[in-house]
DNA sequence: CGGCATCCGTCATGATACTG
DNA sequence: CAGTATCATGACGGATGCCG
């Protein structure tokens, strides 16, 4: 238990099958926007079809006007959702997962299950942490 | 494709096998958390074994000392890294995955693989958004 | 080597009010 | 209903310097 036997990172050499994590800063940006909390939860309660502007911000619950709008539209843009408006009165606005997006949804809502799942261990972690240990 | 036939959200019913995303503000702070931009490519990196402070340093690649060892901390507080100290000769630490943490490293790694996978399909999109489309 | 504390700029976010 | 515009704040993140 000396540690010693633990081998050094073989400097120079990558880990074996690993991840291309460090792929340029460009993956670290598209990472950054997708893992975004408001992304997130918008994406996921996409999962069943197209959604109303509304409805995003009754569900999502906590998001700003502001946020909402910026997150549909970054999404937009990134080509991960499709707004759709229709000439109607009142308006009617809906989003919707492109192909990409729900092909993104998988990860998404395997992300989402995982907190769902175990919000209550890091609960207790984290009072434990606070208690000094 | 008027869109007329599209209906409504069926209003008063929620989707039907619907993921519990608004199931209250503390899972929206783990997944702030985990979500982070840092946290997800930290454990990413420790998907294969115990790393140190240094190499982490490295392979992040961008993070400054200040966020490293904040998003450690806090990995560590809420049990998803645990931290190991040996008492030597030049100092050496190590970071490793708990069980909690290896629970997650599925669903993060599911998002890294799609961000590598898809970022050339999200780079054209932003051009093509950018132009005006 | 590994880490923490401080200072300090900026940028993302939320609240509010207004428009098509 | 579905946004846009504006403003204030505070959290995030970088740089530096010191400690075990």
């Amino acid at each position: 238990m000396t540690g010693d036997m633990i081998e050094p990172p073989t400097p120079g050499a990558d880990d074996c099958g690993r991840l291309p994590v460090e792929n340029g800063e460009f993956v670290r940006q598209v990472l950054d926007r997708v893992g975004d909390k408001w992304s997130l939860l918008v994406i996921a309660n996409l999962h069943n079809g197209p959604r109303r502007y509304s409805y995003l911000q009754q569900v999502v619950d906590g998001i700003s006007q502001r946020m909402l709008t910026l997150t549909l539209r970054q999404l937009g843009e990134d080509g991960l959702i499709e707004r759709t408006a229709y000439a109607e009165v009142p308006p009617r606005v809906e989003y919707a997962l492109t192909p990409l997006g729900k092909s993104l949804l998988g990860a998404v809502t395997s992300l989402i299950q995982w907190v769902s799942t175990h919000h209550s261990d890091i609960r207790e972690y984290r009072a434990r942490a606070r208690a000094g240990s």
